[in-house]
DNA sequence: ATAATGTTTTTAAGTTAATTTAAGTTGTAA
DNA sequence: TTACAACTTAAATTAACTTAAAAACATTAT
């Protein structure tokens, strides 16, 4: 799940990173509202979470303006307590939910899951590819010789080589999106996970394989035997 | 008991949140009539309390549009002293009460539970899978080994969890229905009500078990021995 | 009011599974 | 044929889950 978060304050920001990456979330920052309309108008997010009071451009225009462009990402908007009017303004410039300064994560967490759970039960819930399909719902791996379910970061990596068929995938674009950047892992994991998901592909009978494009990163192939 | 609260005034929606949480109901809230709108779509509620003034999308052309597709969810329409005419307007779009502002609280829980009853007499007052059945009216647990009745909180554990069959249900999933975003509660507490029902339903000889799914959440089977 | 009872939450210690580290092994291109 | 990248494995570490028990809170009966 891929969430933008656009707000100035770099300390708030930073744990605000911290503890959506914690909770299985992909995240990007910007620290404006010029930002956020560049980021979410080249790629896709599920949610954004966006701070009213910004420098360069606030929130709400910011808001305003990708809704004129057509993108309908949900948003949840972050307001201080003496910004009430705006709230009823970013409501009706297109905000989905609001929250107000200070927040209890636990509360911004709720709000986020609600916000991306419509978005997130239209998408896909089971990936296939070859003879195996991935269960997004529940971790469930299966082949025709067997099915078993996959660890948290066994489903992540899996998830990422079945949602890019055909594209190869960095070692370094794995850490990225499930460990994140600011990781103190060694990259050693991702060959470990590797390892661990083609013992378990082989051991349910899959026709698919993860290649190493040596110096560039992994693919997923079927192997036509 | 499900209710969705579309109410913009924040504290007015905090205080009613709290006050029906208090009451056993689970509470989502919204801010404005489309969120009301999308919400009702997605999901099931037991009876909604819609203020008429809401930014987006007022209370009477929200409550037309989810009528004008076939849901039939009670609802409960707020109005202000001075729209008394658009009471009018509200019932014969299709409400099936109102209150005025202010009102005593006492009032609203006696007009909600008056609204909800109907539905309640309506919906299946037994839920059973497996060898088991849970009577929703008086949380009365039964097995072929005996029965027993829960306590609030198990009870809407289980509900939550037979009424998902199939469906893993996250601890936070748990925590938002059942304790609310505000709640101080740890999640241990999810863990330990799991553990106690467990224990009860080995107790009367259950042939289905709350599985856990390692960083997803819990799930019903059939234990079929 | 007070005690007795039942419910909910917290604490804490034990258990299991997932994740990471680290060190050794294999494969491949220059 | 050497150097580096890729791979594998086992052990150590960390996180998730389970359970028991006690504390906090609420309700009912005495």
């Amino acid at each position: 799940m891929r969430i933008l978060l656009a707000e100035d304050e770099v300390e708030l920001s930073n744990a605000l990173v911290a503890i959506l990456k914690h909770n299985n979330y992909s995240v990007d920052a910007v620290y404006n509202g010029q930002d956020a309309v560049d980021y979410l108008e080249t790629e896709i997010y599920d949610g954004v979470i966006m701070d009213i009071m910004m420098p360069i451009k606030d929130g709400i225009t910011a808001l305003k303006e990708i809704r004129k462009m057509g993108i309908s990402v949900p948003v949840l908007l972050l307001t201080a307590k003496s910004e009430v009017d705006d709230r009823v303004a970013g409501l009706d410039s297109g905000a989905d939910d609001y929250l107000t300064k200070p927040f209890a994560t636990k509360e911004l967490l709720a709000r986020v899951r609600a916000m991306t759970r419509r978005q997130a039960e239209q998408t896909d819930s089971v990936l296939s590819f070859g003879n195996i399909t991935l269960n997004r719902a529940t971790y469930e791996l299966a082949a025709p010789g067997g099915s078993l379910r996959l660890a948290n970061k066994e489903f992540q990596m899996l998830e990422m080589l079945m949602t890019n068929v055909g594209r190869v995938i960095s070692v370094d674009m794995f850490m990225d999106k499930i460990w994140g950047f600011d990781s103190e892992a060694e990259l050693n994991v991702v060959w470990v996970y590797v390892s661990y998901l083609r013992k378990k592909l082989v051991s349910i009978g899959a026709n698919v394989a993860i290649k190493a494009k040596r110096n560039l990163g992994y693919c997923l192939e079927e192997s036509n035997d």
